[in-house]
DNA sequence: TATGAATGAGACTTCATTCAT
DNA sequence: TATGAATGAAGTCTCATTCAT
């Protein structure tokens, strides 16, 4: 192998490297302060570089908010599906996405909840985030569920309304059981929470000798 | 009745009134610009007073943040459930209730985007919030519900997961409906939301027939 | 007179100063440093106000510039050439304004060291200043020029070569009359810098006896 | 020959030909932004080497225009002055240096307008200015031109005063032809300004039958 | 010697808050 | 109490220069 050839691509790995350090510098304090709240003289002391180094390899503060929205969601969606022909039950399957993405709540969540008060005030943010995480995920990965479901009977709905209402419910849920102060008896484990949810969802509220003869949900 | 009295009451009204522009005018331009690219010389200039005359009445820029989460929450609380008793069906109340607040939400829409980022990266806020509105909302509106739900069979669940995942289903969902680029056709309109979201918490996902004979969701 | 008025007539008053303080404070700091090189806290400190105040008064830095370099011209033109009509003598007319023009570069000397070199790198205040001071200039005071030298012959000459040749030439043997160590002798005194040039401006440097018979310098 | 020394010659070829490679580059920053607003990096990617060579050649950014300063002035002087002898004529003699002078500014437009400001600015750069470039020329190159006037009579002037503005006069009227937008009529050309700049110096501005019999500018 | 990433001082400017009037 | 000019701390980002490779 070339000289130069293994040069360069040590040097792609070093400045990736460093590019992912800064990265994470700023993924904490961002969770530790907020975006606006976030110095970069905080971030660079955290990433152990000068400050002006951060602009080496990132535009702006900003650009590091985007590329840790990217880093966050991107990275980690493809994992929460590929196995999905593992499960041939809808209810397993369910569970374990469910598991896979609280889980990820559960790791990220100091960052996220530094970097979603930001993606909830910016458009430009959010139309980024759809453009370059939501649509594409919807994209990809819509036909291996569809086949998850093939042998579940699910009664019609709109996508457009429950997709974002599960996730919404599964993030609120979630987020308000690490609040630690409700006075609504002790938190819930992960395992509670994903079987709760998991029925909620398929199954709703009612009783079931409580549920219409014929659905009136079917549209 | 003494001149004094008079006087003190009507500056008491004039106080009052002051206040209010003032938050109202905040409310505005949170709305407009988020909280912290709002600046309190435009909150002046739409309140009409001099950027002073603000600290006369708030402490400062984040105490009228919290004056307005107050106003928002509290002040619309009340008219939602207090008719409770008029719905002997618990779907139409559920579906009233949505009604209410997904009415609720789209009236502060703005606001409400500029203030929750704040709440969301912010824990003195988030217990403000909880101790001020959240708690006594609970304590005081959790009888009538039940009231409301004594005809209905409903299963088991746990309340600290569904309740939040109610509110965050329901608040997402409508919050997406306005994200128009959305590739699923186009957004609902509100009255679908509100049935597709009350099939949605009361039936579940699944056809009637593929519901299991005794629901593993109950606990 | 009305007291609203009066306080508004004295509140101009106490805003000019202020401007005109922070103007001179630059035109200190412009002239000590350069353009480049002068702080806008030096600046401050030299006003005896806040960093901050400058910018209630001032865009930028570069407005203090561009204020300067009118307050310098603009204010000292009129001067130098209204009394034009006591002259009727061309030569000690020229003198006179030569005199003026030199001393005005001599109580301005630092400034316009700090100020010219911005105005010869930068095409913008090239064009500003142009426009806001030579044309109107020009405009103004050539009636009483050609006034002036009614009574005497000139030869035929290009203006747009000979009047900016006449500035440079005062203006560049002034300048370097302060440099101290050229190794030509002691520098000129003023009136001597007055001659000197008044006679090579209206004589040329040939003897009597040396000009061409008929000058072929007429065109 | 030993080897080793025809290395060195060639090295030490090598490094001068890449200082002239930076100095060159510099140059061309210098006239398109200006000192100030020239970029090292920019020099850099203009020479073609990296940042940190130019350290290699130059102490600094402030060197490179020192050197610029140098090569611009002392290597245009020689050729102007040292084919004096072939003019036996003065007025022709200084025609065809003007014509000289006003070339190399028109050649190094950009450049002197980059420099120049810097010049007039910093007493440093002025003071060595004058010791390197302009004590020099004239030591070595007034005995030239007091031979080439030998024949001719000049009326008695102050050489420290009439030189300054000699240049001073021809150097203005040349970068003022350059600004199109002065409502003069059409810029000059360069023969027409070389014309009137020679006779301006030589004969003045008066008619002959204007100047005093005898002339009070006799020093 | 050439490189160019790293450095870090420091600049301009903003803006929430104060306070004399 | 209302005003709004003054304040000045603090922030992001630039860029000449250094230095390890």
């Amino acid at each position: 192998m070339p000289r130069k050839k293994r040069d360069e691509a040590g040097e792609r790995e070093r400045v990736k490297e460093r590019r992912r350090r800064i990265l994470d510098a700023a993924a904490v304090v961002f969770a530790r302060r907020g975006y606006h709240l976030a110095r970069t003289r905080e971030i660079a002391a955290e990433a152990g570089v000068a400050e002006g180094t951060i602009y080496n390899y990132y535009a702006n503060k900003r650009d590091l908010l985007l590329a840790i929205i990217q880093q966050v969601t991107v990275e980690s969606v493809p994992e929460m599906l590929t196995q999905t022909r593992a499960y041939h039950d809808a209810r397993s399957w369910l569970k374990a996405v469910l598991r896979d993405r609280l889980a990820m709540l559960d790791r990220n969540r100091d960052l996220i909840r530094a970097v979603l008060p930001e993606m909830i005030a910016d458009n430009d943010l959010q139309h980024e985030y759809l453009r370059q995480v939501i649509i594409p995920s919807i994209v990809k990965y819509l036909p291996l569920t569809q086949q998850v479901f093939q042998g579940t009977r699910l009664r019609r709905f709109n996508a457009g309304v429950i997709v974002p209402a599960i996730i919404g419910a599964a993030a609120t849920a979630f987020l308000f059981s690490e609040w630690t102060n409700l006075p609504v008896g002790s938190p819930p484990s992960s395992e509670e929470l994903v079987d709760e949810l998991a029925s909620f969802f398929l199954d709703g509220l009612l009783s079931r000798d409580q549920r219409p003869a014929t659905s009136t949900a079917m549209t």
